[in-house]
RNA sequence: GGCGCAUUCGUCUAGAGGCCCAGGACACCUCCCUCUCAAGGAGGAGACCAGGGGUUCGAAUCCCCUAUGCGCUACCA
């Protein structure tokens, strides 16, 4: 019978849903279904201390949001749940007390303060910091004793002193450990909640997980997972650690240094299939050398082999470059329905609909939306008078451009469009003995109270008669 | 400090012994197009493949050493 193919994200809800998550289920999600198997969303939670009431909400948002769904999960189903930790803590609790049984494992009664001179005394000296066993060899009867005076205690995994552990990972190959390098490392807190380690293992086990991928972060504490898949006589799933996102300085992406907050990048109007096809390509590139593909191509293509090792920089300048090409990739009446969520209330939905072919090509993100086309939908920004007036011209040869164009403009027969302008106002730039390009730099500048601008004859088409007429009248005034 | 992972243009990467005096993309520069800004098109600059030793007729590709970066070293994940 071929292998079931399960992969799982493990988030912890502890904030803002995080760019690593995304990109760590991309790959689940693509490596999964490339196999025809299932992508589980799990959540981990056993730290009460940083949990964040509302986060596995935003996680699941954020990945609809992304199209990398998961089959299963809290709020989902799938017929091995529970898929939050907490509420599996009688099953971390007895897989603790086989392990004890077993002779695998055993409690530690030592305080927080013992274990805090401990490793103030190997630091000084230099050692590596790792808990000296002195509650291994507690008798039957000092256990007894600490139990029925309840007293606190920790169980701890008891780590080999001889020989290696090793792995082998999808993406770099064997790894190994000397097992006298590794520390009888905490399984279950004195709160009775596991730690990762654990319940990492006993869910990946009972959620049939065949491959367990996650960030290079982990791949030290991966021969503890091994270790104890081997005390359960449970057989360990293939382990592919992925390179770690990076800020600009190599260091590990955090909050400080980037936008790390999957929120933050919707907010801002990052396509969705930007965002995917962005963090695809860190660290993972398509056969054929394409860089602009969809989640469908990366499901048909994705192996672990084509995964990169080192950590990349998360390029926000690249990731921007990516959207505005999917931007201009949409329709004109999808790019309209896809800015409605980021325009402010009461807008000329209208006239959104005749902005959108002219500012297609200069938007980066969707969120730049409002700002960009401002002047089309209220007054335009204030401007210097000096700003009307071209190099090689004067006040007063602006004001007669403005004032012969006003005129132009108005005498115009119906209807308002701006495809019968252009020779009329060439012919009038020759007439004044000016360039084209002057004068309707002269214009812009009225128009749209800036030399920057999506093109004057659209806007001037769009704003309409009365409303270009009356810029042109301000302008006029300006110059005096 | 210990252990581990990594190291090709500024950045993301292609490259799995001869096709590479290293290809593409983003950014940058120039030119074209053009009513400005964009978009688009055409070029350009940019990597002695971290360094040093091997192996081989031949190495970015295999091996070793060094350096550097990163990660882990919590009753966080």
């Amino acid at each position: 019978m071929p292998e079931e193919i399960r992969l799982r994200i493990a988030p912890s809800p502890t904030g803002d849903p995080h760019v690593g998550t995304a990109y760590m289920s991309l790959f689940d999600r693509a490596f999964a279904h490339h196999r025809g198997g299932k992508f589980v969303l799990r959540i981990e939670d056993t730290d009460q201390a940083r949990y964040n009431e509302g986060s596995v909400q935003e996680i699941i948002n954020s990945l609809q949001w992304l199209g990398i769904t998961p089959d299963e999960g809290p709020g989902i189903g799938g017929e091995y749940g529970p898929y939050v930790q907490t509420q599996r803590r009688e099953l971390y609790s007895e897989h603790a007390e086989m392990l004890i049984k077993s002779g695998h494992a055993y409690r530690c009664f030592c305080t927080r303060e013992r274990l805090a001179e401990l490793h103030r005394e190997q630091a000084g000296r230099k050692e590596p910091s790792r808990y000296d066993r002195h509650c291994l060899d507690l008798s039957e009867k000092e256990i007894e004793a600490n139990l029925a005076e309840g007293k606190p205690y920790v169980v701890r995994l008891q780590t080999p002193d001889e020989g290696t552990t090793s792995f082998t990972d999808l993406i770099r190959g064997e790894i190994t450990f000397e097992n006298r390098v590794l520390d009888d490392t905490i399984l279950v807190k004195s709160d009775g909640l596991p730690v990762y380690h654990l319940a990492v293992v006993v869910d990946d086990h009972f959620m049939k997980i065949s491959h367990v991928v996650r960030g290079e972060e982990w791949i030290s504490s991966t021969p503890i997972h091994v270790l104890l898949y081997d005390a359960f006589g449970w057989k360990t799933p293939h382990f592919a650690h992925m390179p770690l996102m990076r800020n600009a300085d190599r260091s590990k992406i955090s909050k400080r240094k980037n936008n790390t907050s999957i929120k933050w990048y919707r907010e801002q109007g990052f396509l969705p299939e930007a965002m995917i096809n962005f963090l695809a390509l860190m660290g993972w590139s398509m056969p054929n050398g394409e860089e602009i593909f969809i989640y469908s191509d990366i499901e048909r293509e994705f192996t672990f082999e084509r995964v990169t090792t080192s950590g990349p920089v998360f390029d926000l300048v690249k990731l921007t470059s990516i959207n505005g090409k999917y931007i201009r990739a949409l329709s004109n009446d999808e790019l309209y329905d896809r800015l409605l969520p980021y325009l402010p209330q009461g807008m000329d939905l209208d006239r959104v609909r005749l902005v959108v072919p002219v500012i297609k090509d200069r938007l980066t993100r969707l969120g730049e939306f409002e700002e960009l086309t401002a002047y089309l939908f209220g007054p335009p920004p204030d401007y210097d008078a000096s700003t009307l007036v071209p190099k090689k011209g004067t006040p007063k040869s602006a004001r007669t451009a403005l004032q012969r164009t006003r005129d132009l403009l108005e005498n115009l027969p119906e209807p308002w469009t701006h495809e019968k302008w252009e020779g009329g106002m060439r012919a009038l730039a020759t007439d004044l003995g000016i360039k084209a390009g002057d004068l309707f730099m002269v214009l812009r500048v009225a128009v749209t109270g800036s030399t920057m601008s999506p093109p004057l004859f659209e806007s001037i088409e769009i704003l309409g008669k009365e409303e270009t007429l009356g810029r042109l009248d301000r302008a006029i005034a300006k110059l005096g």
